[in-house]
DNA sequence: AATCTTCTCAACCGCCTCTCT
DNA sequence: TAGAGAGGCGGTTGAGAAGAT
């Protein structure tokens, strides 16, 4: 309503960034590090809105990013992480070294809650989908693959054993919810989710 | 080879939360 | 305590790529 918009949108580019806009933003950041991205944009001499450039270098430029294919693991992390905080993109990031929260809710919707579903399970509640059959759920040629795919990698993943146990590997995932000492970073601190896994 | 359909993912939008005054 | 500004998050969109017909 009476809030001005984060940038003046007349003169700002929109769309995909170009090589030119990359390099900018990133020589300006490692000069001035992250942070003031209202003002980076004029700063870095980029016609972009600075909530366009803190994205840009958080889900694509950042030099820690692991490009690439998930992991086996790195599924099965997400999922029970999804499931016990839902659709907490960030912080599930925060448990992904190199994984940025757009990338993995990207991943999720495209990939893990098709797989979901052709498991039988629902991708809100994680519970067993009971009254529908898996293969009415799987209608597409990418699910159909996906099933496929699952069948092919070794029959270890029986359709039973799939429903009735949800695999946890090494992660503890019991909440310590105690009071907040600043922001995110804390909390995350308090989940105490120790995936050995990952070490 | 051409056209149509489906899929993927980078980017945008609007809202919420936090911090500062 | 309230209001404003800034950062951050999650949902959604759309262009391009890939696959199917």
């Amino acid at each position: 309503m009476g809030r001005s918009p984060c940038c003046e949108k007349a003169h700002t580019n929109k769309g995909a960034w170009t090589k030119e806009e990359d390099e900018r933003l990133i020589a300006h950041i490692r000069a001035h590090g992250e942070g003031g991205w209202r003002t980076l944009p004029r700063a870095a001499g980029l016609q972009r809105c600075g909530k366009s450039c803190r994205l840009r270098w958080i889900n694509y430029l950042r030099p820690d990013l692991k490009r690439g294919n998930f992991t086996r693991e790195e599924d099965e992390t997400i999922i029970n992480l999804h499931r016990l905080l839902g659709n907490r993109w960030s912080l599930i990031a925060a448990r992904l070294p190199g994984r940025t929260d757009n990338e993995i809710k990207n991943y999720w919707n495209t990939h893990i809650r098709r797989k979901l579903l052709s498991r039988g399970v629902d991708p809100i509640t994680h519970r067993p989908i009971d009254e529908r059959a898996p293969s009415t759920t799987a209608t597409s040629s990418s699910e159909r693959k996906e099933e496929e795919q699952q069948q092919q990698s070794g029959g270890e993943e029986s359709s039973a054993r799939r429903q009735q146990e949800p695999k946890c590997p090494d992660l503890n995932l019991e909440l310590c919810i105690s009071p907040p000492l600043r922001r995110e970073p804390s909390f995350q601190l308090q989940l105490g989710i120790t995936d050995s896994a990952a070490e």
